[in-house]
DNA sequence: ACCCCTCGAGTTCT
DNA sequence: CTCGAGGGGT
């Protein structure tokens, strides 16, 4: 029996520590490389719960190297980006009892089934945390990862270490690779203690234990993730490679309860839609006394053949649905409309509202959208509004309770000049259809300070140039001290500011070193990819994507420029070829024209390219299996999209084309496929799934 | 000619 | 996340 950890000096659990760090780490060897376990799975799990303990009780202890963590696990800057073996999807919502009927409708008439054959459905609470993907290799957690954008996340596996509930090794015979998904999350009790001890020690104090338990995952710090009480609920998996543990959804999710993973005790069958939403009543009257917070339900087909055969729309699963609690609510007053100008010059009128708690997030400006909205709504100023997160996150204005209207509100006139710069501000009119846009754009151009500032945020930002140091409030600073006020101005600050006597580090807020690494920043950045190089510009239209396909049809930014520059005259060659590039059409060919046609955009151009010099994209591989070979891929593609997977294609040599015909060589075909696949079987085109294309460009 | 999907652009708060 | 519009497929 060892002594409780409380009553250890921190000598005696420094001690401890260390010894059990070696004990864990000699086993983890024995299990995990050498296959060969010399303790019981319960034993391990007592001395990794032991470790765990002793560093909640000295934190101090957790800040220390230990073999038990893996080798170089020290507190690092960022968290690594981890890509997701299966990516983690979106759940597709619905807010009523009919729209569950047609979920339910659905499902049966894809799977073609009659009235009278049963299905059944899990339903479950949906955790309001973060999910997490958690990896076990020989039941040994190896990984864990947040969600991120669905295909990559972070790399959070020391602070899920720290969770108490999740076994840092599985029960019985787990599959040698279960990834684990579910919520991480925080419970009512635990988040109102954690407040009032940060509230205590002067620290700032979370919104809602969602936000806590993200912030407490994200923290950077190990150890301060140990001192936070978070919890855990697995309902879902990626990838498994062994026997599936179960055929059925509810199987699954109890075949993880044997392993030791805590699993959430509601969830039930379900066999009707009735049933399905009698459940989701029943949850809605139980949720306050739950003790931690969920935002509806989630029902899920149970039978995983069906789940396989039903597959996914887009991102989204079409086999399983979210029913949402409707928004919250609340009403406040409505105290200003601001205008905002964005870098293409759009005014966005922006509600100032007296700040209101909505679904525990203080909520001060909500958009408006356009002036139509303000029209269509009457919003006038002074009104009393009924605002709603929509989506969980951006705040909206719901409507206007007229009983409260001040008499004298007059309707909201939206501005037909620029607020920042005074031009003229219209909207612009469609020539075939003769209709209105519904933004009204500044034509103020390169006058307008709101704009210039506007374009290089977005020139620094962290899909294009990605220059750290350079956010925001920065950039609006150099901007006003007439600093930088172009693209090209970034690259000339430094030798500005050495032939300055008003140097940036005497200003509030600079100081020697962080002069010094935002310089560094900026050199980093005299070379970046083409791709970069051309979203940065901010060309209308011309997105991450467009821009990609622009620097991988040209190559290299000089043939961009003399081909756009060409194609001012709308039936050159030059506008042709643009307008060929796949995913490019007319609209866009005519943007880029335009941009390059423009006299000071050219100005500009030089300046910049004497500065900063755009460098080919990845290559394009010459010897890969799929080199020179036209592909055409048809149907759902599971572990990316679309897009992606053609340029991956493309990167590796291959031709991607829309279409089958007798020059294809390989059709790679998802779930749905059609005509397209019919097409390449009458035509003797090699055909193979996914998996079997990643398998052979070895990805 | 129409429909579906993808992309761009704008937005909130921690 | 949501809207509108552009592009491509049917």
């Amino acid at each position: 029996m060892s002594i409780p950890e409380a009553s250890l000096t921190p000598a005696q659990a420094r001690a401890e520590h260390a010894r059990l760090g070696a004990e864990i780490a000699t086993h983890d060897i024995a299990y995990h490389q050498n296959d060969a376990p010399t303790i019981s799975d319960a034993d391990y799990d007592a001395l990794r719960r032991r470790f765990d303990a002793l560093e909640k009780a000295f934190p101090e202890l957790a800040a220390l190297p230990s073999p038990a963590r893996g080798v170089g696990s020290a507190p690092a800057q960022k968290f690594a980006k981890i890509r997701h073996a299966v990516p983690m999807l979106s759940l597709g919502n619905v807010f009523d009892a009919t729209e569950v009927e047609d979920f339910v409708e659905r499902v049966r008439r894809f799977l073609g089934l009659g009235p009278e054959t049963p299905v059944a459905f899990t339903a479950e609470p949906k955790i309001d945390g973060l999910s997490c993907s958690i990896r076990y290799e020989n039941g040994v957690l190896i990984r864990a990862a947040t969600r991120g954008d669905g295909f990559e996340g972070e790399d959070v596996t020391a602070n899920v270490k720290t969770i108490g509930e999740i076994p840092h090794r599985l029960h019985g015979a787990a599959p040698a690779v279960l990834e684990v998904r579910g919520e991480v999350y925080m419970t009512h009790k635990d988040f109102a203690a954690l407040n009032a001890r940060q509230a205590a020690a002067g620290e700032k104090t979370f919104a809602n234990p969602r936000n806590a338990a993200a912030g407490s995952l994200r923290q950077l710090d190990s150890a301060m993730t140990a001192q936070r009480p978070l919890h855990f609920f697995a309902y879902a998996w990626g990838e498994i490679v062994g026997p599936m543990p179960a055929t059925t959804q509810h199987g699954m999710v109890t075949a993880f309860k044997g392993f030791g993973l805590p699993t959430n005790a509601r969830m039930v069958l379900c066999h009707s839609a009735a049933e399905m939403v009698a459940f989701f009543n029943r949850l809605g009257e139980d949720r306050a006394g739950l003790g931690y917070d969920i935002d509806g339900v989630v029902y899920k087909a149970d039978n995983l053949d069906f789940q396989e055969r039903l597959g996914f729309v887009s991102r989204a699963p079409r086999w399983a649905v979210a029913h949402k609690f409707p928004a919250e609510q609340a009403t406040t007053v409505l105290r200003d409309i601001e205008i905002q100008v964005g870098r293409t010059g759009s005014l966005t009128p922006v509600a100032k509202l007296e700040p209101v708690t909505v679904g525990g997030v203080v909520v001060s400006n909500a958009t408006l959208h356009n002036e139509d909205e303000i029209a269509r709504k009457d919003i006038r100023i002074g009104d009393t509004v009924v605002v709603q997160r929509a989506g969980d996150v951006i705040p909206q204005i719901v409507r206007v309770i007229m009983e409260k209207r001040p008499a004298d509100a007059r309707p909201y006139e939206f501005s037909q000049v620029c607020p920042a710069c005074g031009s003229a501000a219209i909207r612009e009119i469609d020539e075939k259809t003769g209709e209105a846009d519904v933004v009204r754009r500044c034509t103020g151009g390169l006058i307008c300070p709101a704009q210039a500032v506007e374009r290089l945020k977005h020139f620094c930002s962290r899909n294009a140039m990605d220059i750290e140091g350079l956010g925001d409030k920065q950039i609006e600073f150099f901007y006003e001290k007439g600093l930088i006020k172009t693209p090209a101005d970034i690259f000339t600050l430094e030798p500005r500011d050495k032939a300055s006597l008003a140097k940036i580090e005497n200003y509030e807020g600079f100081g020697k070193l962080s002069v010094k690494n935002l310089f560094a920043a900026i050199e980093a950045r005299r070379s970046v990819e083409l791709n970069r190089f051309i979203f940065a510009l901010g060309i209308r239209r011309i997105g991450e994507t467009n821009a990609r396909r622009l620097a991988r049809h040209f190559g290299d930014f000089n043939a961009l420029r003399t081909a756009a520059r060409a194609a001012g005259d709308p039936a050159s060659d030059a506008r042709a070829e643009i307008n060929n590039i796949s995913g490019v059409g007319n609209v866009l060919a005519e943007a880029v024209a335009d941009f390059f046609c423009e006299e000071h955009n050219e100005r500009e151009l030089d300046r910049l390219l004497a500065e900063v010099t755009p460098t080919p994209m990845e290559a394009v591989a010459s010897d890969s299996p799929v080199t020179g070979k036209i592909v055409v891929f048809t149907g759902a593609l599971e572990r990316m999209t679309r897009e992606e997977a053609k340029a991956q294609a493309e990167r590796l040599g291959a031709k991607v084309s829309g279409s089958v015909s007798k020059k294809t060589d390989i059709l790679v075909a998802g779930p749905g496929a059609g005509s397209k696949l019919t097409r390449a079987q009458e035509a003797g085109v090699r055909v193979m799934s996914e998996d079997e294309w990643l398998a052979m460009i070895g990805a």
